[in-house]
DNA sequence: CTTTCGATGTCATTGAGTGACATGACTATA
DNA sequence: TATAGTCATGTCACTCAATGACATCGAAAG
């Protein structure tokens, strides 16, 4: 019997999903999901830097999708290009399938310790799209309001995508719902309405 | 000796916050700061749901101040200006000493953990901001995408708060920031500009 | 004074996460 | 083929966050 088991993080991750699936994460423990992986569960945190990380495999290949759209952009691109390009890299990634993605998202919803995760990818995510349009000449605090801006976008349109039946692709919700916080947002006198400057 | 201790919550916040300058979050452990506290590590627990939560006591606070100042708003805002009423009020609320929030940002800042906890709360801001909104009679995905975006503006215009001298108060650059985003997502064209719709 | 109730202490336990060290297996090089 | 090096894994022991069960103390009400 060979001692070394190949392609460990896939094991881990295929059982993870299916005792996610069966019981739930919250009753799972990693003993469980090393034994179903017929590994220990020391390996387990050899692969993963915690039990929460065997769900998001995913987000380094969107952020790599996101950002090479990104760099695929004309050179001299001004804000609203950069984030819609990243967009498009993100819709791109995501094609046409929802199942696997509500799949995903019925387990991350499930556990407050799994939202915040979700939360700190997206997160991540931002700030390395700002640092992408800084590097592109976009400057500050354009470059953080866009990015975080086009991930809000992001984040509303994915859930739209996810809760209504097959009728709108996600290239065309958020497409959409861009267009719809310019026109919330535009509505903003330029002057800044009634916000007073609170100078105590 | 009596043997209960009055306000054990602040005991636990002031025992929390001097541990966690003097040494750190991470070398700090509960039974460290119940020892300082005066309490038992299993009393810690009964008051606050993990760790991590003796840093967010404010945070149900600034929900507060938020939410107070939507439903203050005019009865038939439009989304504009209820999140400028929305920003208004978390302005107001952190005053004009920046030095408590530079405090505990660095704290914050300082690790993973608490990075996460702090976007849930801010995300839970959102839901709530977007829910206040369509109680308001502000209709989805508007509710969704304004708040969303308001949080952001939020977010980006604090660090920058904190991050400047004393030049601009935190209103200033919330609405500055507000503006630039109005400015930026309204230079996409209003048909959808390059996103192409990728139904496969 | 006694009863009741809420806050705390005590004890035991589970499960995440980590460090140290041993061991097996694959690879390169002679 | 032999030997050394390296990498993934197993084993063991440990810390610490978090929780349940139950005892106890203090205060307030009757």
């Amino acid at each position: 019997m060979s001692r070394w088991k190949p392609n460990a993080e896939g094991r881990f991750r295929a059982a993870a999903m299916e005792l996610f699936i069966e019981r739930s994460y919250e009753q799972t423990t990693v003993a469980d999901i090393a034994e179903r992986a017929g590994l220990t569960p020391r390996t387990f945190f050899r692969h993963f830097a915690d039990k929460r990380e065997v769900l998001f495999n995913g987000s380094a290949r969107l952020q790599e999708a996101m950002l090479s759209a990104v760099r695929a952009a004309p050179a001299h691109a001004v804000a609203i290009e950069a984030i819609v390009a990243a967009l498009d890299g993100m819709v791109a990634f995501f094609g046409d399938d929802r199942a696997p993605a509500r799949l995903r998202r019925s387990i991350v919803a499930s556990t407050p310790e799994l939202r915040e995760r979700e939360l700190i990818k997206l997160a991540t995510l931002s700030a390395t799209l700002a640092e992408a349009m800084r590097a592109r000449g976009i400057n500050e605090p354009d470059a953080s309001l866009a990015a975080e801006g086009a991930i809000a976008v992001f984040r509303v349109a994915f859930a739209q995508w996810l809760d209504e039946s097959e009728l709108r692709s996600l290239g065309e919700i958020v497409s959409a719902s861009l267009n719809r916080l310019g026109t919330i947002v535009a509505a903003n006198g330029p002057k800044c309405s009634s916000l007073r400057s609170s100078r105590s």
